[in-house]
DNA sequence: CAGCGATATCGACAAACGTCGAATCAGAAG
DNA sequence: CTTCTGATTCGACGTTTGTCGATATCGCTG
């Protein structure tokens, strides 16, 4: 509705909590794997983990969509599994005139990173 | 075809490949992310990401299938579901007796976690 | 061998998922 | 305002997934 709201870069900021300590530290709860699997089953699907890795190693670590729509599916399926990464709290979105422009959420990459984390040696 | 020498823990060892830069480093090809995709999938479900955690932080690093089948779904689920992860190359089982024991694929965990790795963020 | 407890497999079914083409929305440009 | 291009939404479809109960397998033990 509004032209031009204040925020820009909105996501589902639900998912985007500090969830987890190491897996290898201590079993997960029931709340704590519903929330984190959705990160995991995000990117669990071939398409999404690409078009992820496209945004991620993208210069300035944003991707215009039609920068990364050459994954092998349709426009409309690349848009739809943006919007599941977004869902996710793995990316965000923010268009700029014509186009739209999706870049990681750093902490979650962070968050996810420090949970598969091994505890160095056996 | 399996590089392991004495292989006592069965694994999938195809999807056991060191398979992946960081995410951020360079997009990955179509062939990764269809390898990559799989072991998150695998993590990508509530209930097989908690036993999951139950392995991985139980001590001594494995854990019987007794001791980690309190998790709200029936005993055919759970073998269901740890069958998924050993087949995406995150677990491994082996029977003792009566009991089996299924244990953390380590260089699986390290993998996925240098995939995730932020590059400090600047 | 018969019985028992622990896991795995089987068969079925509802729900979720990935995909597409068609239609719609959002800016930019004539 | 009309048109054009980029992106999302919609509706439909076949496939995959998670779950269960019933059944089978494996090892131990009497």
């Amino acid at each position: 509705m509004s032209k031009s709201s204040v925020v820009e870069l909105q996501v589902v900021d639900e998912a985007v909590a500090p969830c987890c300590p190491p897996l290898t530290e201590r079993p997960l709860t029931a709340e704590e794997s519903e929330r984190t699997a959705k990160m995991f089953k995000a990117l669990g699907d071939p398409v999404r983990l690409r078009l992820f890795s496209l945004v991620a190693s993208h210069e300035g670590g944003e991707a215009c969509v039609c920068d990364i729509s050459d994954v092998g599916v349709s426009q409309p399926t690349v848009s739809h599994h943006l919007k599941k990464l977004k869902e996710a709290g793995l990316l965000a979105s923010e268009r700029r005139g014509t186009w739209v422009y999706y870049r990681v959420e750093p902490s979650v990459l962070a968050a996810m990173g420090k949970l598969l984390a091994a505890p160095a040696s056996a």
